[in-house]
This record gives structure tokens, C-alpha cells and sequence, in this order.
DNA sequence: TCCGTTTTGTTCTCGCGTTCACAAACTCCT
DNA sequence: AGGAGTTTGTGAACGCGAGAACAAAACGGA
């Protein structure tokens, strides 16, 4: 995706620092390797050479090194690739060698889904608390956690130190939820309201679409189906 | 595909076809103006400009007008867009003026969740079965709709000539769904699994990642963080 | 009818991302 | 030790998308 338009990202850096800044096509990619290098490594393979780990996830390997590239020197050529080691490199570059704590605002069939999610805990990220308007939910266990007060989200913030937050309230409702994320002192959003949220600059958000994703697939499907009678 | 990497899109054209091919950037902002259409729409609006139409779907005005222009020239100089008018094009052009019948695999928390969505049915697609192979869900409705065993699968997409399916089972999985759909003759599908899919030339595959949009946070939130120490 | 105002549709330029292609560097074998 | 074979890292070319800027077209008022 290019530019990748889905994240407001606003950024202010010094110019003394010189933390290399990596571009966004290839930051989108690096969870992608990472996932691949820990199902490598899951399956006993310890080295690895950028074509195999191109094929793992599904990119071109040329691709591939520029992305890595852009990290480091982290292979050996003639070689290949320590398959933990670039592992511990991309998680580190990526931020996930320790727990993020998130919150979940929105309670209902999709919150309920995102609070089983398995693969937040494995993947660098931990449910701190569920938050939800409607007190017919409160006190009630999802996941193993109680379900809260949508009112107890600044506290929770402050007391855990959180800074990524998740919408799945209905899309009325997403707005709301973002300004008082925001406030509480959340900088990161990942909205599964169907809505375009406003936020200031400095706080990033990320949308998951389910309907504009079916209706790119039907796009193409349309074309498909006109383009060549089958 | 260069665009937009996301989505494998192989389509045989002849040269004797001259349907204008839209920029898959563009394509993809298309259900976002659709959807603002309709708000606009609901709210009794009728017709816009594309500075008030370029704000509701987050986009700057420019972008609007040319992503439009890939479609035709269905503003009038001036004056602006018919909101209905426009709402129909677009709708014509991606292809949900009719609903497109969609299969949903896997009915665990997530797969719950999308088959009680309601946008589903609101923006042109029309859930036909719910399978899952464990046999303890059969008969079991959700949504309205009865689960079915997943061998069933061959049969509900010649029966309802489905072209769209939905996998939302666990990684392990979910390559055998998709061949499975690919043989049964689906063409496009949307994954929830956390794993990179491969399908054949002509097979389209978008997917939606959790931990992978919010690790994409988690990079820049860690930035945001060292960049400058609030 | 004519002119000023508004807003679209399009052209042009710039920057980013992808890909190619190759030099550098490492291993292995003789 | 030296050469053949591999594989990484990167410089350069190319193509697509974003945004600015402007010409074309429609409307309204005098």
C-alpha cells in the first residue's frame, strides 16, 4: 500500500536525531516477517536464506533484503539468515519484546471475539481492561477479564500506562469513544467502526474495514466475471 | 500487484476490452466515498461538493475529484454532485447494486462475530451458509442461520453460485479451506488467519490481521516515545 | 447577453516504493 | 591457499500515486 493512507501518522522528530526512519510499505511488513521467522523457528529450522523466508511470507526476495536493509546487517552472505536472531532484531525494531497494554472499548459480538484473541498475548500485546457503556454487561467475565465502565477508561489508562487503545463500539458511537481515548491520553487507535474517525495530530489510528474489504473483493469479482465469459 | 500488495490480483483482460482499469489505490477508497454517500444521503443531503464530500471520507479534495474521474464525469461544474446520483455510479461501478452471496468458514468468536454483522447485509452481500467442521455446532443456529457441516461446502457454492468467501478458522487451518474453496470454484477471499494464504493466478485474497495492525501501532507508538521524552 | 463566481476535471511535477542487477563477502572444496 | 559457488546488501532505473495548480464549464445577476 503505498504512502498507506490507512494511518494517520504524525510524527515530530529533531533533527539530531538520527534514528533511521523506516518506510512505511516496510514497517507494514516487518510483523509479517516476524510472524514468519517464529513459525520457522517453531518448526526447527535455524538458519534461513532470504529466498526461503520470502516464500514464508509471500513476498519477492528482493523485497525482502531492501526491507531488511533498512534495519541492518543482520545475515551473513553466502549464507543466510540466524533465524532467531533476526527474529529478536525485528520484534525489537518493531517494539514488541515487551507487553503493550491495550484496552478494548466495546463489548459486543466483535469486542467478545477480540477478547479471545490468543494471539495478542503471543504476540507483544496484553488485554488490560474491557470497557463497555451498557452497565447489563459490567461485572460479567469475557476472556477471563470483568467487563467495566466505559467511565473507568481514564483511570485504567493512567494506571496502566496504556497508549493503544480498540474501538468496536457501533459506529455512532466510535467518535465519542476516540475523543475520550484521547483525552485519557491514548495516542494509538485501532478502529473497527465503519466511520472515519477525527483525531488530533501526534495520534495514530488504523482501521479494519470488514465491508470495504468485501466490496474491493467484489470490485475485482465484477471484472472478473465481465471481463471474460467463463 | 504494486498497489496495494494485500490483495493477489491476476486478471486476464483482452485487448479488444477497453474498460477503463482503475488505479487499485483508488479502488480501494471507493466503498470509503460510498459509504460517506450514504451518509450524506441519510442526513437529507442532496447534493455536494467535493471539498464536503473529500471531508467526510477523511481524503483531501483533489484525491476525490481524481479517484472520480477514473469513473466519469458525473459532477456538473459549478455546482457539485448529486448525492444520489453519485451514491449509484459508484455502487454500479464497484458491483454491489445487486448482493453478492458470501460464505462464512469457521464459527468461533470471530466467526460469531461476522455472521451477526449487520453491514453485511446493508452494503451488498448476503451471507448463504455458515459451515464449520466441528459437528457439535451443526443444527446450532447463529444469526439467523443454521451452521452447516463444512463438507457441505462444494455443494452450497454451485447451488448459490458463490463467488466471495469468508475464512475465519484458526492458521492451521486455513490452507486447507482455501483450496478447498478454490476447487469448489470461489474466487475471492477475505482471511482472518493469521497465516499468508497461497492460491492460484486469478484468485483474489485480502486479509485482516489483528496483530498485524497492531503491531504496526506499536512501532510507531515506541517512536513516538524515544523520539521525544514527554 | 455578458461577466464574475464557483466548482469540476485534468495536466504536470514530485516523491515513494518496487524491482533489477551486480559488487561484496562468506563458505566449501580441492 | 585459491577458486568456484552462494547469498546478502545496495545503487540505479522505473512506474505509480499524491498533491498542486489551472483550464473548462456551469450558474446567477445585472
Amino acid at each position: 500500500m503505498p504512502g498507506n493512507e490507512r494511518a494517520t501518522h504524525v510524527t515530530a522528530r529533531t533533527p539530531t536525531d538520527a534514528v533511521r526512519d523506516i518506510p512505511e510499505a516496510t514497517v507494514a511488513r516487518l510483523p509479517v516477517y516476524l510472524r514468519a521467522l517464529t513459525a520457522l523457528a517453531d518448526g526447527g529450522t535455524v538458519s534461513c536464506s532470504s529466498e526461503q523466508l520470502a516464500t514464508a511470507a509471500g513476498v519477492n526476495s528482493a523485497k525482502l533484503r531492501k526491507d531488511l536493509s533498512y534495519l541492518g546487517s543482520y545475515g551473513t552472505r553466502g549464507v543466510g539468515y540466524d533465524v532467531e536472531y533476526l527474529r529478536y532484531q525485528i520484534a525489537r525494531e518493531i517494539g514488541v519484546t515487551q507487553d503493550w497494554p491495550v484496552v478494548i472499548v466495546g463489548i459486543g459480538n466483535l469486542g467478545h471475539a477480540l477478547a479471545n484473541f490468543s494471539g495478542f498475548r503471543s504476540r507483544g500485546f496484553r488485554v488490560v481492561a474491557l470497557l463497555d457503556a451498557d452497565h447489563t454487561l459490567h461485572e460479567q467475565q469475557v476472556a477471563g477479564i470483568v467487563v467495566r465502565p466505559f467511565d473507568d477508561l481514564e483511570q485504567i489508562v493512567r494506571e496502566n500506562d496504556v497508549a493503544i487503545g480498540v474501538i468496536s463500539v457501533p459506529a455512532f458511537a466510535a467518535q465519542d469513544v476516540a475523543d475520550r481515548m484521547v483525552s485519557a491520553g491514548i495516542s494509538s487507535i485501532l478502529n473497527f467502526a465503519p466511520i472515519v474517525l477525527t483525531v488530533p495530530p501526534g495520534v495514530d489510528v488504523r482501521k479494519v474495514d470488514l465491508s470495504i474489504e468485501l466490496q474491493i473483493l467484489a470490485y475485482h469479482e465484477q471484472r472478473k466475471a465481465h471481463g471474460e465469459p467463463v
